[in-house]
DNA sequence: AACTTAATTTAGATTTGTCTAAATTATTTT
DNA sequence: AAAATAATTTAGACAAATCTAAATTAAGTT
């Protein structure tokens, strides 16, 4: 019922990646978690044994449905706490992760039941990602990615695929976050850029590399 | 700079238990742990290692300078979370102590200090216990124990020295938290219980063993 | 002062999570 | 399909934190 820091970080990880792909392998896991291959496939049995995954060897591996539950319940405390950062401790949007990371491995119910009724049971973390409730249920938001969007139609950020430090810093500087209003003026074809619309009349180019990572949900 | 959740644990208890005595043995700190002596020994080289006591075999130890900053860092953490649990999420007095030692481990400055802020830098925690600066200052608080007062004077309780679940239930149950006010009408001397006053009018015994563990400032 | 008892330390083992290097299995290329 | 390459697993080792049992030191008693 309860598992490590470790064991926890396994799990989580292993949730995103899955989201992707239908399965995870050794060694992607291994470079999301900086570490070797052969630990991967060390915690892979230990999760196994505890039923929290599917796994034989050679065949990548995916959460069960009780692994999915544990994952949800710790993307839960995360997002909690990014959302008390942000609103309450005045935190910036690009700082609230790396703290979320350490917070989100105290795993007393009670704590993160409170703190959720404490923020107003908010839906969405300081990213624009959903917030599971306390049962674990998590809004699915159909989100599609900046570059599939239509020419010349209003449409609003709803979130970023990517968390790195990196990514946060160049959006605040092109000024664009969760709940800006965009719009795909021009896509250059040599290199997939793009030219869009920010705010009233501010026209910026975004790399491919950015767009693929910025999550759009239609606005009205 | 960055200790683990056990060397934070042993610093935490030192610092508490060398204020009762100068010196802190093996077994003490063994059964305060909940761990065996030769644990206690193992750690014991490590933290001396460290520069974080003095030690000696078989002389007990205490800390040093380096290892007081630690401890008033930890304490500081875990009496912030405290205050906010009781104040923000409200959470019992009774309730506090035990959540507060699995966030005091999470140990980012500007977390904490953030916290501070958001809470008004409090003075006291839930407990009546001072808490430590951003500096680790800490209030001395000269304080007496509950059998040193005298008979018939109006006095207000302050703190308590321990913070088990058990005692802090018994005080829950006779209506006795911080900011009541007291007064000693009888001192029995064959088992050194009192009978005392709270509120207007209640009337209530207390036992040798719970009074020594209230701590008193008087009132005007 | 010698003996007994209590406290403390040492020695050696265990668990968790990690690693490197070697072996094995899967995949891709020719 | 065989050979080369890449991915994964196994084997064996290590550090941290703990334990038990045995040895050592200190303290208390007669």
């Amino acid at each position: 019922m309860n598992y490590s820091v470790s064991e926890e970080n396994y799990i989580k990880t292993i949730f995103h990646l899955q989201k992707k792909e239908g399965t995870v392998t050794t060694n992607e896991l291994a470079g999301e978690l900086k570490t070797r291959p052969a630990s991967v496939t060390d915690m892979m049995k230990k999760l196994k044994a505890k039923k929290l995954l599917h796994y034989q060897p050679y065949q990548g591996f995916r959460l069960t449905t009780d692994g999915s539950k544990v994952a949800l319940g710790i993307i839960r405390r995360h997002r909690l706490w990014e959302y008390f950062l942000a609103e309450k401790l005045k935190f910036t949007w690009d700082e609230v992760h790396e703290v979320a990371e350490e917070l989100e491995h105290v795993s007393n119910k009670k704590l993160i039941d409170k703190l959720d009724a404490y923020l107003g049971f908010p839906k969405k973390d300081p990213h624009g990602d959903p917030i599971p409730d306390a049962q674990g249920k998590i809004e699915s938001g159909k989100k599609i990615r900046l570059p599939e969007v239509p020419l010349h139609t209003s449409c609003l950020v709803s979130g970023v695929t990517n968390q790195s430090g990196e990514i946060l810093e160049l959006l605040k500087h092109k000024k664009i976050r969760i709940g800006t209003t965009l719009e795909v003026r021009k896509r250059f074809e040599f290199d997939q850029s793009l030219e869009i619309r920010t705010g009233k009349q501010t026209i910026i180019n975004i790399s491919r590399e950015l767009a693929e990572n910025i999550l759009i949900s239609y606005e009205s």
